[in-house]
DNA sequence: GCGAGGATTAACT
DNA sequence: GTTAATCCTCGCT
């Protein structure tokens, strides 16, 4: 599996993991389903102000300077966790922050976590995708590419036919198309 | 279907 | 003290 691209810059990594997907385990509560990333947003470092890497390390931020191929997950708006996969060299911030995603298999755990849900809304939102999957701060930090406990990994898939957009919720650089959405 | 308002933590000014 | 990479509920149309 050829997960080089993470390499390189956010924007890059972000339009290629489109129609990758996630496989996610949790052996203390039985969860285990299937997913395929359909809309993700770059965030860069020195480069991009609405990046939480942008003015330097934080005990927050530090994993988005660390190793390519992590989880980088953190907790915001007082309720609600976000994930994003690190991208670039070690020493370069950048992350992508997954958005939503499409079901493969493991329907009936993702619908237990998401109660009362209609199956199209299921995983339409950042914060929508991490309840959906189990994804919490225990995870920060998690390397999805050697998946050394079982729990989350990436697995690369076609690339698919995207469309850039600004991003959402933020308020500089708001002239950045860096939010990339799968075509249907 | 749409818009306003609330929830509630961590980082930074 | 303010702001934030958000979602859900409620009220109205």
């Amino acid at each position: 599996m050829d997960t080089t691209f993470l390499h390189g810059h956010a924007v890059e990594a972000a339009k290629r993991l489109l129609g990758c997907r996630l496989i996610r385990k949790d052996p203390e509560t039985g969860f285990e389903a299937e997913v395929i990333i359909t809309e993700t947003e770059a965030y860069g470092g020195a480069d991009d102000p609405a990046s939480h890497a942008h003015r330097g390390p934080t005990p927050r931020n530090r994993v988005m300077f660390g190793p390519p191929g992590r989880l980088y997950v953190y907790f915001t708006y007082g309720m609600h966790y976000c994930m994003n996969i690190v991208t670039g060299p070690e020493g370069e911030p950048g992350a992508v922050l997954l958005r939503a995603a499409k079901p493969v298999s493991g329907l009936e755990h993702i619908r237990a976590n998401r109660p009362g849900i209609p199956d199209s809304r299921l995983m339409d939102g950042p914060a929508k995708l991490t309840k959906a999957l189990e994804i919490d701060l225990r995870l920060n930090g998690y390397d999805l590419l050697e998946d050394p406990d079982n729990r989350l990994a990436l697995v690369v898939g076609p690339s698919l036919a995207w469309k850039a957009t600004p991003r959402i919720g933020i308020s500089k650089a708001t002239d950045y198309l860096w939010r990339f959405v799968a075509e249907p």
